[in-house]
RNA sequence: GGAGGCGUGGUGUAGCUGGCCUAACACACAUGCCUGUCACGCAUGAGAUCGCGGGUUCGAAUCCCGUCGCCUCCGCCA
């Protein structure tokens, strides 16, 4: 096959620039002086022989006046085409933000070849969620979907640095593994090599493995979950916000510990992204043994008196609007969650038997993080393991940590994009990720 | 896995008790006019055989059956 002239369609850099690229936020500090501007083509309003382009980059928008002259470059380019404008800084009041480019000269670096599907330009996004999600490359410019995106890496860096700051060690556990965690929950099988394994769903017993290490540690990484469940707060890969801690004395060391790293990653968010409802996060969270939570429920008839002991989608709802009412807090702990429900590795409670030392902890009506302290001897392993039917053999690794002393700990997983989509208000996680993988979807 | 709902220009919707549909509206797009726009405005224009297949009927976007796709809720979970 005959190849065409692989000659680069370079020439795109005017040459030569001595001037600096000047970023839109760093706009104010310019005024008056000539300044080089490069980002997108955000909307054009022509008015004539009077024309306003509205430049953005990663810091804002800009907007540029040009008289009809000035215009000639940007002829027939669609919007989100990359520019380059030079020109003045310019004070003027009658422009948004006060500030505005005069007498430009617009380079293009790079055309728009057909109008972005969607309007950017727009205050709201006017598309269904999946023309969106299909068409992710460009509907995430939009401020919306970008503020989303900046809420994530603000709500992961206040995790981190509130656990950093509290001692643990940042680690980063395999994604592939020979058996799953929990047992039963539906995992997504791969071939490794010429034998089968899985996406992991939960770092759980690397973790703890690494208590016996670090006695500290926590993990930022993505989680898989096979479960076919379709609905608005699931996704099929996550991004878990994982920690685990040795030597606490009691399971409310563990819940103190989920209550500071939530308020640093409110804290964070709040920090990047101003303006939001203040979250109501009382010091310590209120918490409601899980009989008690079951009593709420009857009493607001949510749940009848026969019903087998769990908490429904609706019942949390009600949790969290009841929390709120109640208590004055968008938190709410429920502790003692019943043995049966939980993994294996649960640490039953000795002074309520049937009940565990796991809780979960509700955002806004959410759950948003499960935790629990865990067995720490080998021995309450194998007995476990065996009144539940496991064969022990393909944990003979994480068992040997425990025949080689491990301390009392616990810890929790926090899902990120659901404390995302909590504080946004947002109807469906979907809005909150960026490349989301469900049922259905798995691209791009 | 179970229940319900929706598929109409590029996008979002109206029409859907059959004929007035030669399919409407808003946004986007194209052309023209406009010296302060900031959801710019005004005018003109292009763009859809109404998801797909079959059926009923003189006549189907509209009713029926099938099929595909999507959405919501539930079970389970973070």
């Amino acid at each position: 096959m005959e190849v065409p002239s692989m000659k680069p369609s370079d020439s795109t850099i005017p040459a030569p620039n001595t001037l600096p690229r000047t970023l839109i936020a760093d706009l104010p500090s310019r005024i008056g002086h000539e300044v080089r501007l490069q980002g997108f083509l955000h909307n054009v309003r022509r008015l004539g022989t009077l024309n306003f382009v509205v430049l953005r980059d990663r810091t804002g928008l800009a907007q540029v006046r040009a008289d009809a002259d000035e215009m000639a470059p940007l002829t027939g380019l669609p919007d989100e085409s990359v520019l380059e404008v030079t020109g003045t800084a310019s004070a003027e009041p009658r422009a948004p933000g006060g500030i505005e480019l005069v007498t430009p000269r617009f380079f293009v670096l790079a055309a728009a070849t057909a109008p972005p599907p969607v309007v950017l330009s727009r205050r709201e996004l006017k598309a269904s969620l999946p023309f969106l999600l299909d068409h992710a490359a460009v509907s995430l410019r939009h401020e919306d979907r970008r503020q989303a995106l900046a809420l994530m890496a603000a709500l992961a860096e206040g995790f981190r640095s509130t656990l950093r700051e509290l001692g643990f060690t940042e680690v980063f556990t395999p994604k592939i593994a020979a058996a799953t965690a929990e047992g039963g929950a539906e995992v997504f099988p791969l071939e490794y090599f010429d034998v089968p394994a899985y996406l992991t769903q939960s770092p759980q017993l690397y973790k703890q493995m690494l208590v016996g290490v670090l006695e500290r540690v926590f993990e930022v990484g993505p989680v898989f979950r096979a479960e076919p469940h379709d609905t608005g707060r699931h996704l099929a890969q996550y991004c878990s916000l994982d920690a685990e801690m040795g030597f606490i004395d009691t399971v409310a060391d563990l819940i103190a510990t989920a209550r500071e790293a939530l308020a640093g990653m409110m804290a964070a968010a709040a920090a990047r992204i101003p303006g939001q409802e203040a979250v109501l996060m009382p010091d310590p969270l209120p918490s409601l043994p899980f009989w008690e939570a079951m009593t709420v429920l009857e009493a607001a008839g949510v749940r009848q008196p026969g019903d087998r002991p769990d908490l429904t989608p609706a019942g949390e709802r009600h949790l969290g609007e009841w929390a709120r009412a109640e208590l004055a807090s968008d938190f709410l702990v429920v502790t003692g969650y019943p043995q049966d429900e939980r993994p294996f590795y649960t640490h039953p409670d000795p002074h309520h038997p049937g009940y565990s030392r796991g809780f979960d902890i509700l955002f806004r009506g959410l759950e948003i993080v499960t935790g629990g302290q865990r067995l720490h001897r080998e021995a309450d392993y194998l007995r476990v393991m065996a009144e539940r039917g496991m064969d022990p053999s393909p944990f003979e690794a994480y068992l040997e940590a425990f025949r080689h002393g491990m301390p009392p700990h616990g810890g929790f997983a926090i899902g990120l994009e659901r404390v995302a989509k909590q504080w946004l208000g947002v109807a469906n996680i979907r809005e909150v990720t960026a490349f989301p993988r469900y049922r259905g979807r798995l691209a791009p």
